[in-house]
DNA sequence: GCTGGCATTGAGCGGGCGTTCAATGATATT
DNA sequence: AATATCATTGAACGCCCGCTCAATGCCAGC
Protein backbone atom coordinates (compact mmCIF):
# COMPACT_ATOMS: atom_id res chain seq x y z
CA UNK A 1 0.00 0.00 0.00
CA UNK A 2 1.79 2.91 -1.43
CA UNK A 3 2.13 6.24 0.20
CA UNK A 4 0.11 4.95 3.26
CA UNK A 5 1.93 3.59 6.54
CA UNK A 6 0.36 1.16 9.33
CA UNK A 7 -0.36 3.68 11.61
CA UNK A 8 1.64 2.42 14.54
CA UNK A 9 4.87 3.45 12.08
CA UNK A 10 3.41 6.58 11.17
CA UNK A 11 2.91 7.82 14.93
CA UNK A 12 6.51 6.28 15.25
CA UNK A 13 7.89 8.31 12.27
CA UNK A 14 6.03 11.80 13.80
CA UNK A 15 7.69 11.13 16.85
CA UNK A 16 11.05 10.87 15.39
CA UNK A 17 10.67 14.08 13.21
CA UNK A 18 9.50 16.18 16.17
CA UNK A 19 12.47 14.40 18.52
CA UNK A 20 15.07 15.71 15.79
CA UNK A 21 13.77 19.05 15.70
CA UNK A 22 14.24 19.01 19.58
CA UNK A 23 17.97 17.21 19.73
CA UNK A 24 18.81 19.94 16.91
CA UNK A 25 17.73 22.70 19.17
CA UNK A 26 19.54 21.09 22.47
CA UNK A 27 21.60 18.38 21.35
CA UNK A 28 21.21 14.81 22.51
CA UNK A 29 21.42 16.02 26.35
CA UNK A 30 18.59 18.06 25.99
CA UNK A 31 16.17 15.50 24.14
CA UNK A 32 13.58 14.39 26.72
CA UNK A 33 10.40 12.78 25.95
CA UNK A 34 8.26 15.14 28.04
CA UNK A 35 9.76 17.95 25.20
CA UNK A 36 9.71 15.96 22.36
CA UNK A 37 5.52 15.48 23.18
CA UNK A 38 5.44 19.19 24.58
CA UNK A 39 6.76 19.38 20.69
CA UNK A 40 4.21 17.80 18.97
CA UNK A 41 1.36 19.41 21.86
CA UNK A 42 0.92 15.86 22.99
CA UNK A 43 0.78 14.50 26.04
CA UNK A 44 3.93 13.51 28.22
CA UNK A 45 2.85 9.98 28.03
CA UNK A 46 2.52 9.37 24.86
CA UNK A 47 6.59 9.13 23.88
CA UNK A 48 7.15 6.15 26.19
CA UNK A 49 4.16 4.18 25.18
CA UNK A 50 5.32 3.97 21.51
CA UNK A 51 8.94 3.21 22.54
CA UNK A 52 9.44 1.44 25.41
CA UNK A 53 12.41 3.27 26.67
CA UNK A 54 14.57 6.36 26.12
CA UNK A 55 17.66 4.16 24.75
CA UNK A 56 15.41 3.24 22.02
CA UNK A 57 14.24 6.03 20.83
CA UNK A 58 17.63 7.32 20.80
CA UNK A 59 18.65 4.55 18.86
CA UNK A 60 15.91 4.70 16.62
CA UNK A 61 16.55 8.75 15.85
CA UNK A 62 20.15 7.71 14.97
CA UNK A 63 18.83 4.93 12.62
CA UNK A 64 16.26 7.53 11.17
CA UNK A 65 19.13 10.34 11.04
CA UNK A 66 21.73 8.19 9.23
CA UNK A 67 18.88 6.71 6.83
CA UNK A 68 17.55 10.02 5.62
CA UNK A 69 21.10 11.48 5.38
CA UNK A 70 21.79 10.67 1.65
CA UNK A 71 25.22 9.51 1.74
CA UNK A 72 26.06 6.52 -0.04
CA UNK A 73 24.66 7.39 -3.22
CA UNK A 74 26.45 8.62 -5.80
CA UNK A 75 23.91 10.03 -8.02
CA UNK A 76 23.82 10.20 -11.58
CA UNK A 77 25.52 13.43 -12.18
CA UNK A 78 28.72 12.48 -10.05
CA UNK A 79 28.57 8.71 -11.50
CA UNK A 80 28.88 9.93 -14.81
CA UNK A 81 31.96 12.18 -14.85
CA UNK A 82 34.59 9.97 -16.91
CA UNK A 83 37.44 10.88 -15.34
CA UNK A 84 38.07 8.85 -11.98
CA UNK A 85 39.91 12.16 -10.03
CA UNK A 86 37.29 14.28 -11.45
CA UNK A 87 34.39 12.44 -10.04
CA UNK A 88 36.44 12.05 -6.86
CA UNK A 89 36.99 15.77 -6.11
CA UNK A 90 33.00 16.24 -7.40
CA UNK A 91 32.11 14.18 -4.85
CA UNK A 92 34.26 15.65 -1.91
CA UNK A 93 32.80 18.97 -3.00
CA UNK A 94 29.46 17.84 -3.13
CA UNK A 95 29.42 16.25 0.38
CA UNK A 96 30.95 19.36 1.80
CA UNK A 97 28.28 21.67 0.43
CA UNK A 98 25.70 19.59 2.37
CA UNK A 99 27.51 19.72 4.90
CA UNK A 100 27.08 23.67 4.97
CA UNK A 101 23.40 23.15 3.85
CA UNK A 102 22.34 21.02 6.86
CA UNK A 103 24.61 22.09 9.89
CA UNK A 104 22.46 20.31 12.79
CA UNK A 105 22.41 16.81 10.68
CA UNK A 106 26.12 17.39 11.05
CA UNK A 107 26.10 18.31 14.61
CA UNK A 108 23.44 15.85 15.44
CA UNK A 109 26.09 13.10 13.70
CA UNK A 110 28.99 14.38 16.00
CA UNK A 111 26.80 13.98 19.21
CA UNK A 112 25.90 11.09 18.39
CA UNK A 113 29.59 9.48 17.50
CA UNK A 114 30.48 11.31 21.41
CA UNK A 115 27.83 8.74 22.78
CA UNK A 116 29.08 6.09 20.67
CA UNK A 117 32.21 6.48 22.22
CA UNK A 118 30.43 4.77 25.53
CA UNK A 119 27.38 3.05 24.05
CA UNK A 120 28.52 0.04 22.41
CA UNK A 121 25.16 -0.41 20.07
CA UNK A 122 25.15 3.36 19.16
CA UNK A 123 29.13 2.77 18.35
CA UNK A 124 28.29 -0.16 16.27
CA UNK A 125 26.16 2.11 13.95
CA UNK A 126 28.74 4.92 13.72
CA UNK A 127 31.42 2.80 12.83
CA UNK A 128 29.46 1.06 10.09
CA UNK A 129 28.69 4.12 9.05
CA UNK A 130 32.12 5.54 8.54
CA UNK A 131 32.38 2.56 6.91
CA UNK A 132 29.82 2.78 4.25
CA UNK A 133 31.06 6.31 3.95
CA UNK A 134 34.53 5.06 3.12
CA UNK A 135 32.98 2.27 0.75
CA UNK A 136 31.58 5.16 -1.05
CA UNK A 137 34.76 7.19 -1.99
CA UNK A 138 36.56 3.73 -2.60
CA UNK A 139 35.75 2.73 -6.43
CA UNK A 140 36.67 5.97 -6.95
CA UNK A 141 40.29 5.45 -5.23
CA UNK A 142 40.97 2.41 -6.79
CA UNK A 143 40.16 3.69 -10.04
CA UNK A 144 42.75 7.08 -9.42
CA UNK A 145 45.90 4.39 -7.98
CA UNK A 146 45.37 2.37 -10.58
CA UNK A 147 46.05 4.76 -12.94
CA UNK A 148 49.66 4.90 -11.57
CA UNK A 149 50.38 2.48 -9.46
CA UNK A 150 54.33 3.16 -9.41
CA UNK A 151 53.82 6.33 -8.18
CA UNK A 152 51.88 5.35 -4.87
CA UNK A 153 53.57 2.46 -4.01
CA UNK A 154 52.32 2.16 -0.30
CA UNK A 155 48.80 4.11 -0.81
CA UNK A 156 46.07 1.69 -0.48
CA UNK A 157 42.17 2.65 -1.73
CA UNK A 158 41.43 2.31 1.75
CA UNK A 159 43.88 4.52 2.96
CA UNK A 160 42.87 7.16 0.32
CA UNK A 161 39.31 6.49 1.23
CA UNK A 162 40.06 7.08 4.81
CA UNK A 163 41.54 10.47 3.85
CA UNK A 164 38.87 11.78 2.07
CA UNK A 165 36.55 11.37 4.86
CA UNK A 166 38.85 13.14 6.98
CA UNK A 167 38.64 15.75 4.71
CA UNK A 168 34.77 16.09 5.10
CA UNK A 169 34.54 15.58 8.57
CA UNK A 170 37.55 17.89 9.34
CA UNK A 171 35.75 20.57 7.41
CA UNK A 172 33.27 19.90 9.09
CA UNK A 173 34.63 20.32 12.64
CA UNK A 174 36.33 23.27 11.96
CA UNK A 175 33.79 24.70 9.99
CA UNK A 176 30.73 24.43 12.64
CA UNK A 177 32.46 25.79 15.02
CA UNK A 178 33.89 28.75 13.44
CA UNK A 179 31.97 30.80 11.17
CA UNK A 180 34.94 32.14 9.82
CA UNK A 181 36.67 29.37 8.62
CA UNK A 182 37.35 29.82 4.69
CA UNK A 183 35.26 26.74 3.10
CA UNK A 184 36.32 27.74 -0.39
CA UNK A 185 40.21 28.33 0.87
CA UNK A 186 39.89 24.93 2.63
CA UNK A 187 38.43 23.25 -0.51
CA UNK A 188 40.80 25.01 -3.12
CA UNK A 189 43.79 23.39 -1.22
CA UNK A 190 42.11 20.31 -1.38
CA UNK A 191 41.65 20.44 -4.43
CA UNK A 192 44.99 21.36 -5.53
CA UNK A 193 46.30 18.54 -3.51
CA UNK A 194 44.32 16.12 -4.98
CA UNK A 195 45.21 17.60 -8.59
CA UNK A 196 48.55 16.35 -7.74
CA UNK A 197 46.86 12.90 -7.85
CA UNK A 198 46.69 13.62 -11.66
CA UNK A 199 48.87 11.46 -13.83
CA UNK A 200 50.34 14.33 -15.23
CA UNK A 201 47.98 16.67 -16.98
CA UNK A 202 48.69 18.51 -20.33
CA UNK B 1 57.22 29.82 45.78
CA UNK B 2 57.85 27.44 43.32
CA UNK B 3 56.77 24.34 43.44
CA UNK B 4 53.85 24.77 45.56
CA UNK B 5 50.58 26.43 45.26
CA UNK B 6 48.08 28.76 47.30
CA UNK B 7 45.93 26.50 48.89
CA UNK B 8 42.99 27.22 46.94
CA UNK B 9 44.80 27.15 43.69
CA UNK B 10 45.80 23.29 44.82
CA UNK B 11 42.21 22.15 45.49
CA UNK B 12 40.68 23.71 42.69
CA UNK B 13 43.27 21.55 40.67
CA UNK B 14 42.52 18.23 42.57
CA UNK B 15 39.02 18.65 41.99
CA UNK B 16 39.32 19.46 38.43
CA UNK B 17 41.94 15.99 38.32
CA UNK B 18 39.13 14.25 40.02
CA UNK B 19 36.73 16.16 37.37
CA UNK B 20 38.37 14.75 34.18
CA UNK B 21 38.85 11.32 35.35
CA UNK B 22 35.11 11.23 35.68
CA UNK B 23 34.38 13.05 32.23
CA UNK B 24 36.84 10.62 31.10
CA UNK B 25 34.67 7.69 31.96
CA UNK B 26 31.23 8.47 31.41
CA UNK B 27 31.37 11.95 29.38
CA UNK B 28 30.50 15.38 30.05
CA UNK B 29 26.52 14.12 30.34
CA UNK B 30 27.67 12.02 33.05
CA UNK B 31 30.00 14.64 35.10
CA UNK B 32 28.24 15.58 38.27
CA UNK B 33 29.65 17.66 41.11
CA UNK B 34 28.69 14.24 43.46
CA UNK B 35 30.56 11.77 41.23
CA UNK B 36 33.74 14.11 41.39
CA UNK B 37 33.88 14.29 45.27
CA UNK B 38 33.25 10.57 45.54
CA UNK B 39 35.96 9.71 43.51
CA UNK B 40 38.38 11.76 45.42
CA UNK B 41 36.11 10.72 48.76
CA UNK B 42 35.25 14.17 49.97
CA UNK B 43 31.72 15.56 50.55
CA UNK B 44 29.50 16.18 48.34
CA UNK B 45 29.36 19.84 49.14
CA UNK B 46 32.98 20.54 48.14
CA UNK B 47 32.92 20.61 44.61
CA UNK B 48 29.91 23.24 44.66
CA UNK B 49 32.01 25.27 47.23
CA UNK B 50 35.27 25.49 45.49
CA UNK B 51 32.88 26.06 42.26
CA UNK B 52 29.87 28.35 42.52
CA UNK B 53 28.42 27.01 39.73
CA UNK B 54 28.62 23.84 37.68
CA UNK B 55 29.15 25.84 34.51
CA UNK B 56 32.10 27.13 36.31
CA UNK B 57 33.94 23.78 36.52
CA UNK B 58 32.74 22.86 32.78
CA UNK B 59 34.57 25.82 31.46
CA UNK B 60 38.08 25.17 34.42
CA UNK B 61 37.73 21.65 33.02
CA UNK B 62 38.22 22.79 29.35
CA UNK B 63 40.63 25.35 30.34
CA UNK B 64 42.42 22.64 32.13
CA UNK B 65 42.21 20.13 29.05
CA UNK B 66 43.41 22.71 26.45
CA UNK B 67 46.00 23.75 28.75
CA UNK B 68 47.48 20.37 29.82
CA UNK B 69 47.77 19.57 26.04
CA UNK B 70 50.78 20.52 24.14
CA UNK B 71 49.84 20.64 21.18
CA UNK B 72 51.08 24.57 20.20
CA UNK B 73 54.57 23.41 21.31
CA UNK B 74 56.74 22.55 17.99
CA UNK B 75 59.47 20.69 19.85
CA UNK B 76 62.93 21.29 19.29
CA UNK B 77 63.83 18.03 17.35
CA UNK B 78 61.03 18.97 15.05
CA UNK B 79 61.51 22.35 14.49
CA UNK B 80 65.20 21.15 13.82
CA UNK B 81 64.22 19.45 10.71
CA UNK B 82 65.55 21.42 7.88
CA UNK B 83 63.05 20.41 4.95
CA UNK B 84 60.00 22.35 5.76
CA UNK B 85 57.75 19.51 4.05
CA UNK B 86 59.54 16.98 6.16
CA UNK B 87 58.66 19.08 9.44
CA UNK B 88 55.10 18.95 7.91
CA UNK B 89 54.53 15.46 7.69
CA UNK B 90 56.57 15.07 11.16
CA UNK B 91 54.73 16.88 13.09
CA UNK B 92 51.06 15.75 11.46
CA UNK B 93 52.49 12.13 12.68
CA UNK B 94 53.87 12.88 15.93
CA UNK B 95 50.07 14.48 16.55
CA UNK B 96 48.38 11.30 14.80
CA UNK B 97 50.86 9.30 17.26
CA UNK B 98 49.38 11.75 20.41
CA UNK B 99 46.04 11.03 19.37
CA UNK B 100 45.99 6.85 19.98
CA UNK B 101 47.97 7.83 23.14
CA UNK B 102 45.67 9.64 24.83
CA UNK B 103 42.45 8.78 23.34
CA UNK B 104 40.67 10.17 27.08
CA UNK B 105 41.87 13.80 26.01
CA UNK B 106 40.41 13.29 22.40
CA UNK B 107 37.40 11.96 23.62
CA UNK B 108 36.44 14.78 26.19
CA UNK B 109 38.21 17.19 23.55
CA UNK B 110 35.05 16.17 21.04
CA UNK B 111 32.55 15.98 24.09
CA UNK B 112 33.50 19.86 24.44
CA UNK B 113 33.03 20.37 20.72
CA UNK B 114 29.53 19.09 20.59
CA UNK B 115 29.01 21.04 23.94
CA UNK B 116 30.29 24.57 21.79
CA UNK B 117 27.92 23.87 19.45
CA UNK B 118 24.99 25.63 22.08
CA UNK B 119 27.33 27.18 24.83
CA UNK B 120 28.85 30.54 23.29
CA UNK B 121 32.06 30.83 25.93
CA UNK B 122 33.00 26.67 24.93
CA UNK B 123 32.09 27.70 21.78
CA UNK B 124 34.64 30.56 21.97
CA UNK B 125 37.11 28.51 23.38
CA UNK B 126 37.14 25.45 21.24
CA UNK B 127 37.39 28.19 17.88
CA UNK B 128 40.27 29.88 20.09
CA UNK B 129 41.81 26.11 19.95
CA UNK B 130 41.35 25.05 16.55
CA UNK B 131 42.56 28.09 15.56
CA UNK B 132 45.57 27.67 17.56
CA UNK B 133 45.84 24.27 16.30
CA UNK B 134 46.04 26.03 12.51
CA UNK B 135 48.84 28.53 13.45
CA UNK B 136 51.07 25.95 14.58
CA UNK B 137 50.97 24.40 10.80
CA UNK B 138 51.19 27.81 9.56
CA UNK B 139 55.06 28.56 9.02
CA UNK B 140 55.42 25.34 7.58
CA UNK B 141 52.75 25.61 5.08
CA UNK B 142 53.99 29.09 3.96
CA UNK B 143 57.58 28.10 3.85
CA UNK B 144 55.88 25.15 1.12
CA UNK B 145 54.10 27.20 -0.80
CA UNK B 146 56.84 29.34 -1.13
CA UNK B 147 58.74 26.96 -2.42
CA UNK B 148 56.54 26.57 -5.52
CA UNK B 149 54.29 29.51 -5.89
CA UNK B 150 53.53 29.15 -9.19
CA UNK B 151 52.35 25.57 -8.92
CA UNK B 152 49.59 26.12 -6.32
CA UNK B 153 48.38 29.58 -7.70
CA UNK B 154 45.13 29.20 -5.49
CA UNK B 155 46.55 27.49 -2.14
CA UNK B 156 47.01 29.51 0.91
CA UNK B 157 48.63 28.82 3.57
CA UNK B 158 45.19 28.82 5.95
CA UNK B 159 43.52 26.39 3.54
CA UNK B 160 46.37 24.08 3.73
CA UNK B 161 46.95 24.47 7.86
CA UNK B 162 43.19 23.61 7.86
CA UNK B 163 44.01 20.61 5.90
CA UNK B 164 46.45 19.45 7.90
CA UNK B 165 43.82 20.03 11.20
CA UNK B 166 41.88 17.94 9.12
CA UNK B 167 44.00 14.96 8.69
CA UNK B 168 44.67 14.97 12.50
CA UNK B 169 40.66 15.53 13.88
CA UNK B 170 39.33 12.94 10.94
CA UNK B 171 41.87 10.51 11.88
CA UNK B 172 40.76 10.79 15.40
CA UNK B 173 37.38 10.66 14.63
CA UNK B 174 37.51 7.37 12.40
CA UNK B 175 39.88 5.36 14.77
CA UNK B 176 38.44 6.20 18.49
CA UNK B 177 34.93 5.00 16.80
CA UNK B 178 36.94 1.97 15.33
CA UNK B 179 39.51 0.17 16.54
CA UNK B 180 40.22 -1.55 12.74
CA UNK B 181 40.69 1.84 11.56
CA UNK B 182 44.15 1.24 10.23
CA UNK B 183 46.23 4.40 11.23
CA UNK B 184 49.58 3.18 9.29
CA UNK B 185 47.94 2.93 5.95
CA UNK B 186 45.88 6.19 6.32
CA UNK B 187 49.25 7.69 7.29
CA UNK B 188 50.87 6.46 4.35
CA UNK B 189 48.06 7.81 2.30
CA UNK B 190 49.29 11.39 4.28
CA UNK B 191 52.73 10.98 2.98
CA UNK B 192 52.09 10.41 -0.51
CA UNK B 193 50.00 12.62 -0.85
CA UNK B 194 51.55 15.47 0.56
CA UNK B 195 55.08 13.72 -0.79
CA UNK B 196 53.81 15.38 -4.19
CA UNK B 197 53.88 18.67 -2.67
CA UNK B 198 57.80 18.28 -2.75
CA UNK B 199 59.48 20.46 -5.39
CA UNK B 200 60.37 17.18 -8.02
CA UNK B 201 62.15 14.84 -5.73
CA UNK B 202 64.88 13.39 -7.94
C1' DG C 1 44.61 28.72 75.56
C1' DC C 2 41.51 31.35 73.20
C1' DT C 3 39.35 32.84 69.36
C1' DG C 4 38.05 34.19 64.70
C1' DG C 5 37.88 32.77 60.09
C1' DC C 6 37.69 29.53 56.63
C1' DA C 7 37.47 24.78 54.61
C1' DT C 8 34.53 20.95 55.03
C1' DT C 9 30.52 18.24 56.03
C1' DG C 10 26.11 16.17 55.01
C1' DA C 11 21.32 16.80 55.16
C1' DG C 12 17.84 19.05 52.68
C1' DC C 13 15.28 21.75 48.92
C1' DG C 14 13.21 22.24 44.53
C1' DG C 15 13.10 20.56 40.05
C1' DG C 16 13.39 17.71 35.96
C1' DC C 17 13.96 13.29 34.46
C1' DG C 18 12.36 8.28 32.80
C1' DT C 19 8.86 5.42 33.60
C1' DT C 20 4.28 3.53 35.12
C1' DC C 21 -0.57 3.11 35.02
C1' DA C 22 -5.56 3.67 35.94
C1' DA C 23 -8.80 6.24 33.52
C1' DT C 24 -10.57 7.93 29.23
C1' DG C 25 -11.65 8.25 24.51
C1' DA C 26 -11.94 6.67 19.78
C1' DT C 27 -12.59 3.09 16.56
C1' DA C 28 -13.50 -1.32 14.50
C1' DT C 29 -15.97 -5.70 15.02
C1' DT C 30 -19.92 -8.32 15.95
C1' DA D 1 -26.29 -1.02 19.75
C1' DA D 2 -23.01 -3.37 22.44
C1' DT D 3 -18.48 -4.54 23.03
C1' DA D 4 -13.55 -5.38 22.60
C1' DT D 5 -9.27 -3.15 21.40
C1' DC D 6 -5.92 -0.06 21.65
C1' DA D 7 -4.05 4.74 21.38
C1' DT D 8 -3.95 8.55 24.47
C1' DT D 9 -4.07 11.17 28.66
C1' DG D 10 -2.12 13.19 32.78
C1' DA D 11 -1.02 12.41 37.40
C1' DA D 12 2.11 10.02 40.24
C1' DC D 13 6.51 7.58 41.80
C1' DG D 14 11.23 7.28 42.68
C1' DC D 15 15.61 8.89 41.36
C1' DC D 16 19.36 11.96 40.76
C1' DC D 17 20.67 16.41 39.85
C1' DG D 18 22.64 21.40 41.13
C1' DC D 19 22.73 24.11 44.82
C1' DT D 20 22.18 25.92 49.78
C1' DC D 21 23.39 26.23 54.45
C1' DA D 22 23.65 25.50 59.48
C1' DA D 23 26.79 22.85 61.98
C1' DT D 24 31.37 21.21 62.62
C1' DG D 25 36.26 20.80 62.50
C1' DC D 26 40.76 22.82 61.88
C1' DC D 27 44.36 26.00 62.39
C1' DA D 28 46.80 30.56 62.52
C1' DG D 29 47.30 34.87 65.19
C1' DC D 30 46.96 36.79 69.51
Amino acid sequence: MPGTKAPEEERRSQILTAAFDVAARRGLDGLTTRLVAQRAQWSAGLVPFHFKTKEHLLVALLDWLLSSTTVLHVTDDIAGIPEPLARFLALLEREMHRLSSEPRRIRLFFDYWVMGTRHPEIRRKMRAELGRYREAFRPMAEEILRAEPERFGRVTPAGLAGLAVSFIKGCAIQSIIDPRFDIDEYLAAAHSLLGQLAPAPA
